[in-house]
DNA sequence: ACTACGATCCAA
DNA sequence: TGGATCGTAGTA
């Protein structure tokens, strides 16, 4: 009987970039129970598993890369597994995870991870720009690799969630292509956002 | 330069 | 339901 080997704390299993790098609605599903690690400048480290996720393609008019390349959302053409960061409403931040083949846009906006909340309406991560404002996340973070536990945002491998867990339902706060069922999120979990 | 709007959140 | 608040992108 050998002992398994454990990693250390900088080589634990982050999902890699391969991870990312197919259709953007699969990624958003896979991405539930998966953790979302922040490593701040004084040392503390935060993690808690992705509870609610939407999709945002190409073709998708809700996406800010529908109608081609621009500054802001640049990142989303690159290669996957990168942090997409943008500013929104004036005083919020959301964070996106890059899908898709280099070239072809695509991303995965976390709306909220397990805080570990023990009643609705606690939670500190329940929504994408509070989950931004815990975690001090703002747009010089646009780009950094999350497939690498070197950097100050990663994600690395959860649990699986089951299907029987997870609530399927249309998008939060669009307009357009407003029908689309591109959100994913964990029944019954304390840190999903309120709405719908 | 000017304007409209937005992948949000919270108070009322 | 409406206000806060400002970067981005489109128009002139």
């Amino acid at each position: 009987m050998s002992i398994a080997y454990r990693p250390d704390q900088s080589e634990q299993e982050c999902l890699p970039s391969s991870f990312y790098d197919r259709p953007t609605v699969d990624v958003a599903r896979a991405l539930l129970g998966q953790r979302l690690v922040r490593r701040f400048k004084d040392g503390r480290i935060f993690s808690g598993a992705i509870v609610e996720v939407e999709a945002y393609t190409a073709d998708d008019p809700a996406c800010h890369a529908f109608g081609g390349k621009k500054q802001r959302c640049e990142v989303m053409f690159g290669p996957p597994g990168y942090a997409y960061v943008y500013f929104i409403y004036g005083m919020y931040h959301c964070l996106n995870v890059v899908t898709e083949s280099d070239g072809i846009a695509g991303a995965v906006l976390i709306r909220a991870i397990d805080d570990g909340a023990e009643a609705r309406g606690k939670s500190k991560t329940d929504g994408p720009g509070k989950l931004c404002r815990f975690l001090d996340i703002d747009r010089t973070m646009n780009g950094i690799a999350l497939f690498d536990a070197k950097q100050e945002l990663y994600i690395q491998s959860g649990r699986t969630i089951k299907n029987r867990e997870v609530e399927i339902s249309t998008r939060i706060g669009i307009t357009k292509a407003a029908d689309r069922l591109w959100r994913f999120h964990v029944k019954d979990n304390h840190s999903v956002s309120r709405r719908k």
